[in-house]
DNA sequence: GATATTTAGATGCAAATGCATTCAACAGCC
DNA sequence: GGCTGTTGAATGCATTTGCATCTAAATATC
């Protein structure tokens, strides 16, 4: 069945693009200024944390970042080649890995935290009141 | 001046970048599965029917297009490999080039829209309601 | 009018992405 | 056990992106 999209539909689909991409720009900028890495790296990081001393397997990263597995997969072998992570081999399947954080790699997203979040806030938290955040939100999570 | 971000604040973060980043692959998808040109060479090629005969300039292509000098350069490069647009010297300023749609840029764009417009209004108009995108529209709008 | 600054556009090089394929290990089936 | 299909992960190759730089033309400054 073949809708054409509305005028205001299409209006969604500009605004929507545009304000992911600028916001997108703002913390990626505010994270290279600050020479630190980018947003994938954080989003990594921030997993394999919480995955906590266990760690994680890299298909398991890879569903919860929503990457390719070849995105998965260099994703990992940068980050562990600054030596943020470890990959060790996995018991119960010699093919798979076991990724977990060093020390570094903690201290790095620690590090990464506070610039991403003030990009965040002024990308967007500061443009918008509470209410408005909220009812954001909800509009958008009907798009997933 | 350092606001951490609200959870509100990040929430949206989260489902704005998901939802844009959602959508778009669903339109890039359609867009290959039919054997059609990417997104960036619709909007290039839109801009450009738009400027008329007269065509436009290359810079004034990148400032609508919200795209660095380079990607532009390089973009019309492809496009024009295609033979989907002229690029001709200009009069007034012997560096310039003024860019213009062939017959077959016009047509591959035609031929582009049904595919695109499909594709969004199940990313996105399918969705949700009319009043609905028109708040989502003008919540949207207050971040750019 | 000579010199410096800015602007239009291209490009070399490195890094990232997409696609398809590879390899090895696992799981199911007979 | 042997065979087939599937899954975890890596990688070769081509395309795209980003950054910095470059050239040439235009504009400004003196």
């Amino acid at each position: 069945m073949s809708m054409p999209p509305s005028p205001e539909t299409q209006a969604v689909w500009t605004t929507l693009i545009q304000a992911a991409d600028g916001a997108r720009n703002q913390v990626e900028s505010a994270l290279a200024d600050a020479s630190l890495p980018p947003l994938s790296w954080y989003d990594a990081l921030l997993e394999i944390e919480r995955a906590g001393p266990t760690g994680l397997r890299a298909y398991e990263l890879k569903d919860r970042l929503l990457m390719p597995q070849y995105g998965t997969s260099r994703l990992l072998a940068r980050i562990e080649g600054a030596g943020l992570i470890l990959r060790k081999a996995c018991n119960d399947d010699a093919r798979g890995q076991i990724i977990t954080l060093t020390e570094k790699g903690a201290e790095t997203r620690r590090r990464m935290w506070p610039v991403y979040a003030n990009a965040m806030e002024s990308a967007i938290g500061s443009k918008l009141k509470p209410v408005q955040l909220g009812r954001l939100n909800r509009l958008l999570g009907k798009l997933l």
